[in-house]
RNA sequence: GCCCGGAUGGCGGAAUUGGUAGACGCAGCAGACUCAAAAUCUGCCGUUCGCAAGGAUGUGCAGGUUCGAUUCCUGUUCCGGGCACCA
């Protein structure tokens, strides 16, 4: 009896599937353990061999939970919303619903190939109407939300009303950076769109126009993590700063609560420091100057108020408001100039040249409040209008941006920390003992600090401030394959849809192409943006109006749709409930899971996805509608598995030859091995390495290639699917069948030789060596591994194994393929401890010995450990140790085995769960060992008597010693010294100090 | 430029608290079984000197702390990731 994966993994997932055997229960009795995968977005090109490590690792602490007696909730589903979907639907007209079902069923049938155990019955998909109706729902609470500083959470928009009929918004004021103050009196008086206008600036989630990331190319708006350096993320498009009415989410509200979050989950340091760099807090001073001749002020923010008396000038954004207002006339053409260039500059150029000093002065001063000096006022790129006030004080000696710009436009510098300044370039030092400095002369920096600070609160002219470098999210995009926003629109006017009215479906449009304004799709669908009062609930909007009758007309839908990070913001929630009907999830059952236990997923999520789930928590929180505020407590990244590319170097045959017909290469490609191509490269000329091989089998006939100047140029290295080489060497046979115009190749050999076309290998000892080069797991690149081809060669308990035996959970590497027949000899070996090939059955019911015993809790001990912390490697080494030594003990006992088999039940479920029925007469669907009870560890059976010493002579290993463990010092010294080798090393001196540590080492000092 | 992380045999990696560096696997070499191949089994496998016993050396590089350092400290090089005019 051979081990039979096929058969075996086939039969069980059936069985396991029959008898619903991953389904999961809210069975509050239970200790719970929730494990989460990030879910997939369903693209077209399916998963590699990268994607299922994570999904490896969660499956094993899930199953493995599961044998510890957890209530494990290990749930699947798909962010099925997004670009890629539409852009196809854009290319092909295909509907992105029917793309999306296609990927789902292939992302299914993969996932489903390597044994995981996720209750599927808790599906969810973020396109599915059941599902965005919640978040629409969630939508409008946030949209009737506001953050109150004071209290430090979320409230409902209707307790600010309230507050605003009583008292106005002076004294209330909740996280906005609005101006307008007004009085309870004047609140009372203001139109609905007036009221609904201030309403808006205190909304969690708020309609604004707002410099946005437009990117033409796929005629969005893109979030700020969405762009890198200037082009969007996906497809790498330029993206441009356009003013537009967009939704945002008042993420900045939650900036320092995001942060303290950070202290009380277990991620890893980079990746909280990656979210703390995103949130970016500083501590600082907001000061006002006084304008020169002029009832105007300016207001700057600073980190560093204790270098004010070393101001030298201030600087501007360009977009400042003060611009207009401060620029004398006789500056006045040269800003205007310099305006128009900045306008002209899309935000990639200006990224691009980030060293390039420009500016240009506005003929205004303004005065420092301490020593009365003039300070000139420039207004340059450099300073960001969305950052702080948009307004700097440049201290050249301290910052080195200031000084660049002071030394390019010949502003002279103040020093004000005497020999820390060196005058070639800025030292942003806090040691610095002051000087000319006014009242701070002979102060060190970080106490003058608090010392200006106090100064300036004083006289009023500025305060304490924090800033985030965190913006408000931007939540709206013209898309169509999104969630649709329940807010309609009247006179202007936003309003929220009643929750009666959700889900709001999608509407079936035509094509998918902007809308007439560059709006998204759906404004071309006008009987669906276009709806009439009678036919619409609207929500409450708190303000006692009359309800809004047929009378007042036409209301108009929103055209956008929500971002990708909407649905994935709260999906983990909706797996605890995930058909009900009646709420996003019931909060019993949100109480009982609670916080998801193990969060797996990559580290491309750490300041999109992560940060606004974290935040919708809360504000979901604040609202007590779950009962805890941070979604993740352990957060683990898998890495990313690079691909192992491979390449075949063609030679390039030159124009003028190419019209010879007399020479065989011009009609048939020359390929050399990477041996050739390498020595081709080092040798330096073409003429002289190359043409020994190709005259000398006649391949050029009587022509001389031409030397050129770079070698490489007469190559080609080109991606060969890495499916048809062994390791390196290129399977001749397959490289021929895969693409018609390589069939007639030559190829150049390792060893010089020549196959030609029609010849294969049988001809001749050498091979053909592809080139290797690490590069992202892709499809252009050949370099694409499909979990399902290694599933059929070896199964799936070998895949799941091989993949954790690769390195640890979070270490990024490369795929390499060929160590997979160590972790199927393994199986096989194990499946020999109970079956022999001839004798078959070969498991007994003998009773084990000490030292049987003692090899299966070595295993238990060191494999429960490793689980627990997810190093899945070491575990899998570990199993190797337990059947290699029972191998060599011929162990075949049950007593022994079974325990072993649990063991390996969440690292190779099939062949563990055949055997658990092989030596057990279970009769049909009594018994799984998926529910079987984990083996206790029993410390007893690894008690050891003597240790095997090493002894060293200061330091160095001179030999071992067999010594028993409650052996004294003095017995340990006696014995060390009485060693003939560690006599021979002492070389008679006398032992100044014998160091022991019990059950470690003996050194011997002389 | 700033912030994180890393560097160990031919390769992937192990060494959990400072205590026998290289577990486990791949590849390689030698051998057994076989007509042969596959499968399986046995032995060797950092470098170097040596017939061997044994010795020297060795965790990117240079120092330091310690009886003892892959592990801690200082400096430095290279690689990977993140952020990037944030005042």
């Amino acid at each position: 009896m051979e081990y039979n994966f096929r058969a075996i993994e086939k039969k069980w997932q059936q069985r396991w599937k029959e008898s619903g055997a991953y389904k999961v229960e809210n069975d509050f009795t239970k200790p719970k353990c929730y494990v989460l995968d990030m879910f997939p977005y369903p693209s077209g090109a399916g998963l590699h061999v990268g994607h299922p490590l994570g999904y490896i690792a969660s499956d094993i602490f899930a199953r493995y939970k599961r044998l510890k007696g957890f209530n494990v909730l290990h749930p699947m589903g798909y962010d099925s919303f997004g670009l890629p979907a539409e852009q196809y639907a854009l290319e092909t007209g295909q509907h992105p619903a029917v793309t999306t079902e296609n990927n789902i069923k292939n992302f299914r049938q993969q996932l489903d190939n390597i044994g995981f155990s996720f209750d599927w019955s808790r599906e969810v998909r973020t396109s599915d109407p059941e599902y965005y109706r919640w978040t629409q729902w969630i939508f409008l609470r946030l949209f009737n939300s506001w953050y109150d500083v004071r209290q430090n959470k979320a409230r409902g928009i209707d307790e600010l009303v309230r507050t605003f009929e009583k008292e106005g918004n002076a004294s209330a004021n909740g996280y906005t950076q609005t101006k307008k103050i007004f009085t309870a009196g004047e609140w009372k008086s203001f139109s609905e769109a007036e009221k609904m206008e201030a309403l808006m600036e205190y909304r969690l989630a708020y309609a604004a126009y707002g410099e946005v990331n437009w990117c033409e190319a796929l005629g969005t708006v893109l979030a700020n993590d969405e762009v890198i350096n200037g082009v969007s993320e996906r497809g790498g498009y330029p993206v441009i700063k356009k003013k537009m009415r967009q939704w945002y989410l008042r993420i900045t509200a939650y900036a320092d609560r995001l942060l303290q979050g950070l202290g009380t989950v277990d991620f890893s340091d980079a990746m909280k420091e990656m979210q703390r760099n995103w949130i970016g807090k500083s501590q600082g001073a907001e000061i006002t100057f006084a304008i020169d001749n002029s009832p105007l002020t300016l207001d700057v923010y600073t980190t560093r108020p204790d270098t004010i008396f070393g101001v030298d000038f201030m600087v501007l954004a360009p977009e400042h408001e003060l611009v207009e207002k401060i620029t004398t006339p006789e500056q006045r053409a040269r800003i205007d100039e310099y305006l128009k260039y900045v306008k002209s500059r899309s935000e990639r150029e200006r990224l691009a040249e980030v060293k390039q000093v420009t500016g240009e002065f506005t003929g205004a001063y303004a005065i420092n409040p301490f020593n009365g000096r003039r300070i000139p006022v420039w207004i340059a790129e450099y300073v960001l209008a969305g950052y702080g006030t948009g307004a700097i004080m440049a201290v050249p000696c301290g910052d080195q941006r200031d000084y660049d710009f002071a030394t390019h436009f010949n502003i002279s510098i103040t020093n004000i920390i005497g020999d820390y300044y060196n005058g070639k370039e800025a030292n942003p030092t806090k040691e610095a003992t002051l000087i000319n400095s006014g009242f701070l002369n002979g102060m060190k920096m970080t106490d003058a600090f608090d010392v200006v600070l106090k100064k300036i609160e004083e006289a009023g002219i500025g305060k304490r401030k924090v800033n985030y470098k965190m913006r408000d999210a931007g939540f709206s995009r013209q898309r169509y394959w999104g969630e649709p926003f329940p807010v309609v629109y009247h006179n202007g006017i936003a309003y929220p849809l009643s929750d009666e009215e959700l889900p709001v479906t999608l509407p079936y449009v035509e094509h998918y192409k902007p809308g007439p304004e560059g709006e998204g799709p759906l404004a071309n669908v006008t009987d669906w943006v276009n709806v009439n009062a009678d036919e619409i609930e609207l929500g409450d909007t708190y303000l006692n109006l009359t309800p809004a009758s047929p009378a007042d007309g036409i209301y108009k839908r929103e055209t956008n749709t929500m971002p990708g990070y909407a649905g994935s913001s709260w999906y983990f929630l909706r797996y605890m409930d995930p058909h009900n009907n009646k709420e996003f999830a019931d909060r019993k059952a949100t109480d009982y899971w609670n916080q998801v236990d193990i969060y797996v997923g990559g580290t491309e999520h750490a300041v999109g996805h992560l940060l606004y789930s974290r935040m919708w928590t809360k504000v979901l929180f604040d609202l007590n509608l779950i009962g805890f505020d941070e979604p993740y407590k352990k957060l683990i990244n898998q890495g990313m598995i690079q691909g192992n590319s491979r390449f075949v170097y063609r030679l390039n045959i030159l124009g003028s030859l190419r019209n010879d017909p007399t020479n065989k290469i011009v009609r048939n490609n020359v390929f050399v091995s990477y041996g050739i191509y390498k020595r081709i490269l080092e040798e330096g000329t073409l003429i002289q390495s190359i043409t020994p091989y190709l005259v000398a089998n006649n391949l050029f006939g009587n022509i001389v290639l031409s030397i050129h100047d770079k070698i490489s140029d007469h190559f080609n290295g080109i991606h060969i699917d890495v499916n048809i080489v062994d390791g390196t060497e290129l399977n001749i046979g397959l490289f021929r069948k895969l693409k018609q115009e390589y069939a007639d190749a030559f190829l150049i050999l390792e060893d010089d030789s020549i196959l030609s076309p029609g010849q294969d290998l049988s001809e001749t000892s050498s091979k053909y060596i592809c080139g290797a080069e690490i590069e992202k797991m892709s499809k252009s690149k050949y370099n694409v591994v499909n979990p399902n081809d290694l599933i059929d060669k070896y199964g799936a308990d070998t895949f799941r194994m091989y993949e954790m035996f690769l390195g640890p959970v979070e270490a990024s590497k490369p795929w390499d393929t060929k160590g997979i027949e160590g972790v199927h000899r393994f199986l096989k070996k194990l499946w020999r401890l109970f079956f022999d090939e001839e004798k078959g059955k070969i498991w007994n019911t003998d009773t084990a010995t000490d030292a049987e015993l003692k090899i299966l809790h070595k295993a238990i001990k060191k494999i429960e450990d490793d689980t627990e912390r997810f190093s899945y490697n070491t575990a899998v080494s570990a199993f190797m140790v337990c059947v290699n030594e029972l191998s060599d003990a011929k162990c075949h006992k049950k007593e022994i085995l079974e325990p072993l088999l649990i063991l390996l039940a969440p690292y190779a479920p099939h062949i563990a769960e055949e055997l658990y029925h092989q030596v057990n007469s279970f009769s049909a669907g009594e018994a799984s060992i998926l529910t079987a009870s984990y083996p206790e560890l029993e410390e007893k059976y690894l008690a050891e008597t003597e240790k095997e010493y090493p002894v060293s002579v200061n330091g160095r290993l001179r030999t071992t010693i067999k010594i028993s463990l409650d052996a004294s010092q003095s017995d340990v010294e006696k014995i060390a010294l009485g060693n003939e080798v560690i006599q021979k090393w002492m070389e008679g001196k006398q032992p100044k100090k014998i160091i022991f540590v019990k059950n470690k080492m003996i050194n011997v000092v002389v």
